[in-house]
RNA sequence: GACCCGUUAGCUCAGCCGGCAGAGCACCUGCCUUUUAAGCAGGGGGCCGCGGGUUCGAAUCCCGCACGGGUCACCA
């Protein structure tokens, strides 16, 4: 954004004026490269138990760079806080050290100012260690000021429309994404060492499948036609198990054309993984492995509190059969899960909201959604879904109304959901074309066909089974973010202003 | 989409039974050579989100709008 003239306040014309009088001194304000052989936090934890007796006898040269985060003005010293990636460090600046017309540049330096240092390491009357500088350079001049040192930045919409200044301004803020992308190298490297290859698939399909979701839609001009916005990649994974990769995973984005909460963001990070000859157990086994591991990196055991509640992600977790779960969980009679009057009936009565036309499979998920989910706080595998609602799931050999289908639930949030994958041609077939009956009665979010996907299945896909698990949620359960946009840098947001 | 809450200085917040717009930090001037929410003395800074209404008078009361947060609805 430009400082334009009609929104400068004096604060910022203040600054401009200093940045001003530095080019007249013919100090450039916007300088280059400065020689970094130091980090804040990697010197404070280097130096925690060094005495002070050893920087005086020893010389520590050091030279560092960052953002100016604080001043402290004593006339002829000043000490300042210096903020790169890893921490902050004390400066100590004196114009005996630097001379005159070096400490001179001080009366022109902001907090916010990025400035490269280099000096002498001590520790002061008081123990801190503190860099006594011989030499200085401005880096970048800032124009705006920063944020208050000590609330931090709390306006959660400038939070989340600036985020630079939330992360320079709030040390915790940072720590979220730091600790995400730990989350993601550890996913990595978990599904590298069990011989996975990591893919990536288009973002732009001409059919938005694997999902029961709206979509959104782009246009290509050249080659004149609609593109959406991948719901899923699923797919088109699986279209990697027909061509033998047998073991494939992806971490990237999906977006879905839907509503905005704590737990949904229009685009969000998924990982998908297929893996050949196994099917939801395995992966029920694999996932059981998968979290207390992530867990144990990340937080250094297998426990973590989520929102001030205690949750244990130790192995093995229950494992309830969507009806035992609406029975034990839900607290529904036996007799009405049977058939879509008794469901309809109880969702009346417990306050479930349903629309008219849904079958015994779209109550179940409603009636789950509403009296079981909120209440899975500990890791919970609820099994066995209506087949209706997985349409590219295979079905229980004992029961054909129900799939061999999984879902994870941690803290109410749903966190994973995989299937034994349907590679039956003919049984796709017509599972697609059921829902296009679906869509045809004005199911938007029904599943849309995908030709080209069944003819890959006629060439044969082994037995598979495929999970995704939700990356913003997991991030969520490992940071104890209340929000999924605290945990995602940029979320959506409507502009504000004229734009 | 519905309901509730919020929007005051750069930041964090008071002020809201209508009567001159406040504090802390930040900023400016002066003093200060180991401070750390540095200190001391002085000073400047406001479209009270936007638009309308009621009133002698509105940051304050009423209506509408915008943006944000929350709950619900919708939804992986």
């Amino acid at each position: 954004m430009e400082v334009g003239v009609e929104e400068s306040s004096p604060l910022i014309r203040e600054r401009q004026g200093k940045l001003e009088k530095l080019r007249r001194m013919g100090i450039n304000p916007y300088g280059s490269r400065w020689e970094v052989t130091a980090l804040a936090g990697d010197l404070q934890e280097r130096h925690r138990d060094t005495p002070s007796a050893f920087f005086d006898s020893e010389a520590v040269t050091v030279s560092l760079a960052g953002r100016l985060m604080t001043l402290r003005d004593h006339g002829k010293t000043t000490f300042a806080d210096l903020k790169d990636r890893t921490g902050q460090i004390q400066v100590y600046l004196r114009e005996d050290r630097l001379g005159n017309e070096a400490y001179g540049l001080m009366k022109w330096t902001d907090i916010g100012d990025f400035l490269g240092v280099t000096g002498r390491l001590f520790r002061t009357r008081t123990g801190e260690l503190t860099v006594a500088a011989d030499e200085f350079r401005l880096l970048t001049k800032s124009l705006r000021p920063l944020p208050e040192k000590w609330h931090g930045l709390v306006d959660v919409e400038t939070r989340y429309r600036q985020r630079y200044l939330d992360l320079v301004a709030n040390p915790e803020a940072a720590a979220v994404f730091h600790r995400r992308s730990q989350l993601i190298r550890e996913l990595r490297q978990f599904f590298d060492q069990r011989g996975f290859l990591e893919v990536e698939t288009p973002m732009m399909q001409t059919v938005a499948g694997g999902a029961a979701a709206r979509p959104f839609v782009t246009h290509h001009n050249a080659l004149d036609m609609d593109l959406y916005l991948r719901i899923a990649p699923e797919l088109h994974l699986k279209r990697l198990l027909v061509g033998g990769l047998e073991r494939v995973y992806e971490i990237n984005r999906n977006f879905r054309n839907e509503g905005i909460d704590t737990r949904h963001n229009p685009e969000f990070t998924m990982l998908e993984f297929y893996q050949a000859y196994a099917d939801y157990h395995d992966l029920m086994t694999l996932t059981e492995e998968l979290l207390p591991h992530l867990c144990r990196v990340l937080l250094g055991g297998e426990e973590l509190t989520y929102q001030g509640v205690r949750i244990s992600l130790s192995p093995p977790w229950p494992r309830l059969t969507v009806v035992e779960a609406l029975r034990k969980v839900g607290g529904i009679r036996e007799a009405d899960l049977e058939g879509a009057e008794e469901l309809r009936a109880v969702a009346a009565r417990r306050g479930v909201p349903v629309q008219a036309g849904w079958g015994w499979g779209k109550l179940v998920d409603a009636l789950m959604a509403h009296l079981v989910e909120p209440h899975l706080v500990q890791p919970t595998f609820l099994l066995d879904f209506p087949l209706e609602l997985s349409p590219l799931a295979r079905s229980q050999p004992d029961n054909p109304r129900l799939a061999q289908r999984f879902e994870l639930f941690v803290a109410g949030l749903e966190l994973a959901n995989a299937y034994t994958e349907l590679n039956d041609p003919q049984e796709q077939r017509q599972r697609f074309e059921e829902q296009l009956r679906a869509r045809e009665g004005g199911d938007e979010e029904a599943h849309r066909m995908d030709e080209d996907f069944v003819r890959a299945l006629e060439y044969g896909m082994p037995p598979a089974a495929g999970e995704g698990i939700g990356i913003d949620r997991l991030a969520m359960l490992f940071t104890d973010s209340p929000s999924i946009r605290d945990i995602i840098l940029f979320p959506v947001l409507r502009p504000k202003e004229q734009g």
